[in-house]
DNA sequence: CTATTATTCAAGTTATCGCTTGAATGATCT
DNA sequence: AGATCATTCAAGCGATAACTTGAATAATAG
């Protein structure tokens, strides 16, 4: 038996814990939950530095949460398995249910109390299917191209508003963003509100809609 | 909008990620598994000084993934909710997934490649039932005292030899600990093993018994 | 082979964490 | 109130982590 079998094994979870106590690795994270990405295009969308990218990339492999391939003279990166997606979503879920300051932050973004709950993603499906409701993706452009639920329409937070004269009145408005993780069908539901028009957010993002089993639409 | 509410947000969730990311720190979680504890008791079982001990403790609140009350001059600190548990356990589960090094300090201590396949817990019960088993308690006697299986004797590892003489040699042994963590039932099922008497351990340990549901026997 | 591009490594700085020590708070008992 | 016990706070030290900068490695193109 070793000197304390005990303490390495405890270690060794800690070290997953550890690479998930970053803010910038959970950013990397929530990046390679939309898909798998090469190290410049994730520091290109988190703000690191490619040096800084690749040794927080490098982190989170050593914990196992990411795995990696050569590409001719890139590496891509990806999530190791769905496990990794499970646990970021624990580890949400603890901190929202808990902590009173997430509550508060979130409320500031979705503007106060009156937030309307968020629609299951089983209750869009269905009401995709008989055209009651009108789909915002708030993503970015690339992330919309590389993957989207099918009819939803592409828009950013700032054109959000131009965007509304167009849309079907009677049609309910669903946003839906990179996940749980990510702010931005708050920030648009926040928008839409103050501009009196009806909206809420789906519940998860992207990833928990693939990772149901649904249907995604990939530009040609 | 505040300055970052993306990073502010992220950052909460890093912070619960951070409590979970010290040894020391997920020790006293697995001892609060077992029940709830003093500061004393705890810094006593994990063999930290009383001060460290009452500041781990104090950023496991602060992470909300565990709350205290007073009773008299003692401080009674308890795991928040299940969800905790959960979390511990997903994190573990990572781990073991896909650390090969947490796979070989595990191999290393249940005699190498032919330890046996956990017990479920459904088939120990069940098996209890019939007669068919001898389950060993091998925590220390004061936390059998505070909890156990029905019907379950309590041993030390060390004091492992000596009782087994004294079982019936048609029922099958079962060791079951702490839980995941811990590994006094892997010690125990190794030291069984050399002695040429079959043994396995019970999935999982006392937390995860009472988390199902099933009877808990406490010494009068 | 040399140049180019993508990623990783290495060294240095600043900030944070874990642990220790010694003092301060809070609740009980006499 | 004063004494006592359990816990927490505060300051200090050594180790570790995050980020930056500049150089080194790998794969490809010319």
């Amino acid at each position: 038996m070793s000197i304390s079998p005990k303490l390495a094994l405890l270690e060794e979870y800690a070290l997953v814990a550890r690479a998930l106590s970053a803010p910038a690795r959970l950013m990397l994270l929530e990046q390679l939950a939309q898909g798998e990405r090469g190290v410049e295009a994730l520091a290109e969308k988190t703000g690191l530095t490619i040096a800084n990218c690749s040794q927080h990339l490098q982190q989170l492999r050593r914990a196992a949460l990411v795995t990696s391939r050569r590409e001719g003279k890139a590496v891509i990166y990806r999530l190791s398995d769905a496990k990794t997606l499970a646990l970021m979503d624990l580890l949400r879920i603890v901190a929202e249910r808990n902590l009173a300051q997430v509550e508060r932050i979130l409320r500031g973004l979705s503007g106060g109390e009156d937030a309307p709950e968020p629609l299951s993603r089983a209750d869009l499906a269905a009401r995709l299917a008989d055209g009651s409701v009108t789909v915002l993706d708030v993503r970015p452009a690339d992330e919309y191209a590389a993957g989207h639920i099918p009819g939803a329409l592409n828009t950013t937070i700032a054109e959000i508003a131009q965007i509304v004269p167009t849309l079907d009145p009677a049609a309910e408005i669903v946003a839906y963003c990179r996940g749980p993780y990510c702010i931005y069908a708050h920030q648009a539901v926040a928008a839409l509100r103050k501009l009196g028009v009806d909206a809420r957010r789906m519940d998860g993002g992207l990833p928990e809609w693939r990772e149901d089993g649904r249907s995604v639409l990939t530009e040609a």
